[in-house]
DNA sequence: AATCATTGAAACAATCTTGGTTACATTCAG
DNA sequence: CTGAATGTAACCAAGATTGTTTCAATGATT
């Protein structure tokens, strides 16, 4: 199983973007959530990396969505978050010695990237602000 | 990243369809994979229960193929070893008492099947006969 | 200026998964 | 009977992930 953070940023996501342009603390999401707020600040400091987020120090600081939540795939989400092959190789080198430990990952190589591929886009489908939509229906979203 | 069990997998079956029909022992495909026999059994015992292989025990015993080469897809493989659903949700259920936090499992749960389901069928297109052959381009495959 | 709420960041602990290893009973061919 | 193999359980090591604590720095408010 994939680690939790990727479901953990599109809850986070979906929060800022409903409540835009509110900047919310690590605290609140980290209740909704039900974390700790540095598991939370975490997670934000590498979307702030990649330019989805900003935050404010001190008192009546917080975090703030900057890309329209229309722009944020889940594939390009998933991307930040986990970048590389989602497959792993074997973990010592395969014998050499062998044809078939010879060529493994040479054959698999592409195989895999095309798979892995094939998910990101279908993943691309789905938008932070089709997800808003979907669990708060009635809600007029603001955009950046 | 996912464990190196499917990778290994991949690996053992394409030395038995190689080698079919000469039985190999655990300790011949852990010296091609570079782990311990133990690891290599535990794969196969997996892969037996699913019915693509067959094993006996004592002196002269082994591993065989029983399924066809050309019909063991590495989505088929995928889903044998890896039961259940790749994506991870929250490690402790988030507040119910929040909005988004009620309704956002639910919202992402099709979301995480479909892609998976894109991953898997992009894998089915990869057979273990077609990764020997990519492999031993002049071996001609004895098929069970 | 003082206070208080917040982020930033490092360090550490707890837990889980995975992979590797050992050990030993069981099976079976020769 | 012997030796080579599987079957299985138990355990350890390493790594990844998550959660927690701590404290410095920031900045709004009074």
């Amino acid at each position: 199983m994939i680690n939790s953070r990727f479901t953990v940023a599109i809850h986070v996501l979906c929060l800022l973007a409903a409540e835009y342009p509110e900047p919310l603390t690590s605290r609140f999401i980290a209740g909704s959530v039900n974390t700790n707020p540095v598991v939370i600040r975490r997670i934000l400091a590498e979307l702030r990396k990649a330019g989805l987020v900003e935050s404010r120090s001190g008192s009546g600081g917080g975090w703030e969505l900057v890309a329209k939540p229309e722009s944020i795939t889940l594939g390009g989400l998933f991307q930040i978050l986990r970048p590389g092959t989602v497959f792993g190789m074997h973990n010592k080198q395969p014998n050499i010695l062998c044809p078939v430990g010879r060529g493994i990952q040479g054959a698999l190589r592409s195989h895999f990237q095309v798979a892995q591929a094939a998910m990101e886009t279908e993943l691309d489908r789905t938008t932070i602000a089709g997800i808003v939509r979907t669990i708060l229906p009635q809600t007029q979203l603001c955009e950046p």
